[in-house]
DNA sequence: GACGGGGTACTCGGATAGAGCTTGTCCGAGTTAGCGTGG
DNA sequence: CCACGCTAACTCGGACAAGCTCTATCCGAGTACCCCGTC
C-alpha cells in the first residue's frame, strides 16, 4: 500500500532542471525545451514548474531568442528546500483545523492562543525536515552526481553547445 | 500562498479519536459516531479512518451493540508516525522517476543500483521527519493535553457514561 | 561601408481541459444483547 | 427459578458519488536578433 499523498512529481523535474543548469555557464540562458528534451519531459509542462521557481527568485528568465532560464544565484546558494518550497508552496503539510474547539467540551478561547498539541508534534517534524533539505544545495547534489558518474557534465554542456 | 499539497484532514481526526481513546478504560469500546460527536465530525467519513486505524493495527474494532474502537495497545505504545502512516500509507511522499534514465544522457543502469542523489536527499529528509513522529506516543500527547486543560479527560469520561 | 528601421522567429507567461485522489455519504453484513418461552 | 433460542437493534465494513487538486496542453504577449534599405 503505498502513500496517496504523494509531494508534486514537479519537484523532481526542478531538482533535476536545476543541477543541469548548475554546470553550464552562468550568463547563459537555456529555454525549457532544452531542459525538458534533456530529462526527457514534457516541455509545456516543465515550463510551469520552471516559472513558479523563477517566480520564488530561484531562476532568473529571459525573453526572446537566445532566451531561457538561468540561475538567480550561484549553486551553492540555493537550499534543496528553496526549490520545493517554489513548487509545493510555503505552506505546512499538516494544517491544524482546530477541532479542539469544537464538539461538546470545547477548549477556551484563551487556551488556544498556545498551539494545538498535534499540531505542535506535526511541526516540530515539518521543521525537521526542512532542516535536513536546507543542509544541501544544488551545487552539493551536483557534485555528487559528478563525482559517480564524471561525464555528464561534458556530455550535456556539449551537447547543448551543438544543438543551440 | 499556502501549499496545495497538504496531509490528509483525517490524520488529524484520527489523532484527536485516539487521544480520546486512550482515556477511557481499555476494555470499553467507543462507537465512531460518539467519537464523531465528541469532535463535531461527520460520523461516517470519521469511521472511515478509523477502519484505517484497525486494519493497521493501532485499533481493535467490536461489532454489535456495546460495540466499536478501542485502542489495540497501551497508547505509549502507539507512536504519532503509527497513526500518520495507517491514515496516509506506507509509502515515501517523495518518489523517484528515475528520470536520470531518460535523455540522450541515461546513467548507466550498473550506476544506478544506489539511489539517485536527489531521491537520496528527499529520503535523508523523510527520515528525520519520521523519527520526530517515532518519538511522540499518544500517551504523551493525551498527558500534554491533560496538562494544559486538566478538566477536559473527566468531562469526557462522565459524557461517555451518561450517553451510553 | 555604416546606421537605422522593420520584420521575423523564438522565448516565456498565463489561461484552459482532463484525470486521479481526497472528501463525504450511504446502505448492507455481522454480531451481540436482551427478552420471551419452555423445562 | 434457570437455561435456551429467537428476535431485534446496534455496530462495523465496504461500495458509491461529488469536489478539488495535480497533470498536461495550448496559444498569445513580449523581446532580441537579423536582414534590408538608405544615407
Amino acid at each position: 500500500m503505498s502513500r496517496t499523498v504523494r509531494m508534486n512529481q514537479g519537484v523532481e523535474w526542478a531538482l533535476h532542471g536545476c543541477v543541469a543548469l548548475s554546470w553550464v555557464a552562468r550568463d547563459r540562458a537555456i529555454p525549457a525545451a532544452k531542459l525538458a528534451e534533456l530529462n526527457g519531459l514534457p516541455a509545456p509542462y516543465l515550463n510551469k514548474q520552471l516559472q513558479a521557481l523563477a517566480h520564488a527568485g530561484v531562476l532568473r528568465s529571459t525573453n526572446g531568442p537566445k532566451g531561457g532560464f538561468r540561475l538567480a544565484r550561484g549553486p551553492e546558494e540555493i537550499t534543496v528546500l528553496d526549490v520545493v518550497l517554489a513548487i509545493e508552496g510555503e505552506g505546512e503539510a499538516f494544517r491544524c483545523t482546530e477541532i479542539r474547539q469544537r464538539g461538546p467540551f470545547p477548549t477556551p478561547r484563551r487556551d488556544c492562543r498556545v498551539p494545538c498539541q498535534i499540531a505542535s508534534v506535526m511541526h516540530d517534524a515539518e521543521m525537521a525536515w526542512r532542516r535536513t533539505l536546507t543542509e544541501r544545495s544544488i551545487a552539493d547534489i551536483a557534485a555528487e552526481v559528478e563525482a559517480s558518474n564524471p561525464q555528464v557534465r561534458k556530455r550535456i554542456c556539449s551537447w547543448l553547445d551543438s544543438s543551440s
